[in-house]
DNA sequence: GCCCGCATGTAACGCGTTACATGATTGA
DNA sequence: TCAATCATGTAACGCGTTACATGCGGGC
């Protein structure tokens, strides 16, 4: 549901071809918002359909060609009608904590296990999203330099200030998810030194 | 994915039946993991076509009909098999982070708004999580008293000790998010003051 | 000449959501 | 007798995942 404005919030500061955006994917936005190429590419289409954005063919070589989409008015309007419209929060569906209420039915191996893989799994993404942060601080990430170029001055603070709010709000979860789990390892140890 | 295994779960204490599970869903579970009917009763037919589960049709007055499930063998053994195998976590697909990287295209108010509801929906949450701790911590929750009588009376602290652990660990999550947005109100604060 | 990166998709499947649909029992 | 609760589903649709599929361009 969020996807196509995930795309046009990208395509919004210029032109980006479907690969250039499915790179996005895998970089800056992609940590707040994953989307595999196999999902981008019919999704443009929809949306060029629907007449949010348009598409360019430019040859590519002799043979190639690759298309650049651009936004247009009815997609600005639909983006920033998105950001006035509220949220539709998804039901919980919590994996690692609806295992961790069930931990007692198996062995203290087994919970170590998970919580050891849930602590690298927060680690993981901890990492990328303190990257993104200083990407941000340091000004480092291309797309933030555009998006910076396209607008005027007086608004950098802001924009820049929004991006680390929200980095800053993921990797303050990260950190209490790794948190969690150390605390669910001494209560292993704790349960097992009981024994 | 993790649905059945929510149910095997439950089944796991004593037999229940569609109706009893889809309750369990709007009440304890279901504040870790949400199903609506309509996914859990294809869900128990689909898991007794594969043998994890066996239900049996009780008369319900004259003429209406319950079934009521219970665990095989091969369910138990299957649900101790997730409890050892490896969890997979899901792409990071945030919507209200993902939103909140570009509060700058949008007006103060639009800001304020998104926020505020951030912080409703998470206080609702928190409202539900809390509860359940609470009722964890006074033993005034039914299933768990049931789980509790099916299990020797040395494993008690432990399965609590659990439950309390997840439940927390959803609390401190709420928490954070809500500490989060009001951040944010303070940032929308500080942007408009500088006009 | 070969490989890596550029570039664009299709197909099948599963999980989850929403809406729709029906009827029986029990207690006020 | 009427409403609430018990009880059980079907159908259509959308989003997301995984696997599959193809071919060009540019640099070494």
């Amino acid at each position: 549901m969020s996807l196509r404005y995930a795309l046009l919030a990208l395509l919004r500061v210029g032109p980006l071809s479907g690969y250039d955006l499915q790179k996005q994917f895998t970089q800056s936005v992609g940590h707040v918002w994953h989307a595999p190429d196999s999902q981008i590419y019919p999704e443009l289409r929809k949306m060029q359909a629907e007449g949010l954005i348009e598409g360019e063919e430019q040859p590519r070589g002799e043979r190639g060609t690759r298309r650049v989409y651009h936004v247009t008015p009815a997609g600005h309007e639909a983006f920033l009608e998105w950001m006035r419209t509220p949220l539709d929060y998804q039901r919980v569906r919590d994996p690692a904590h609806l295992r961790a209420a069930y931990l007692e039915t198996t062995t203290a191996d087994a919970a170590r296990a998970f919580l050891r893989a849930h602590i690298v799994q927060w680690e993981g993404e901890l990492e990328q999203w303190e990257g993104e942060l200083t990407h941000i601080e340091h000004l480092s990430n291309p797309m933030l330099v555009r998006r910076l170029e396209a607008t005027p001055a007086e608004g950098h603070a802001e924009t820049i200030a929004w991006k680390r709010f929200a980095y800053e709000g993921l990797v303050e979860r990260a950190r209490s998810e790794i948190a969690w789990a150390r605390r669910g390892l001494d209560l292993v140890d704790e349960i097992t030194a009981q024994d």
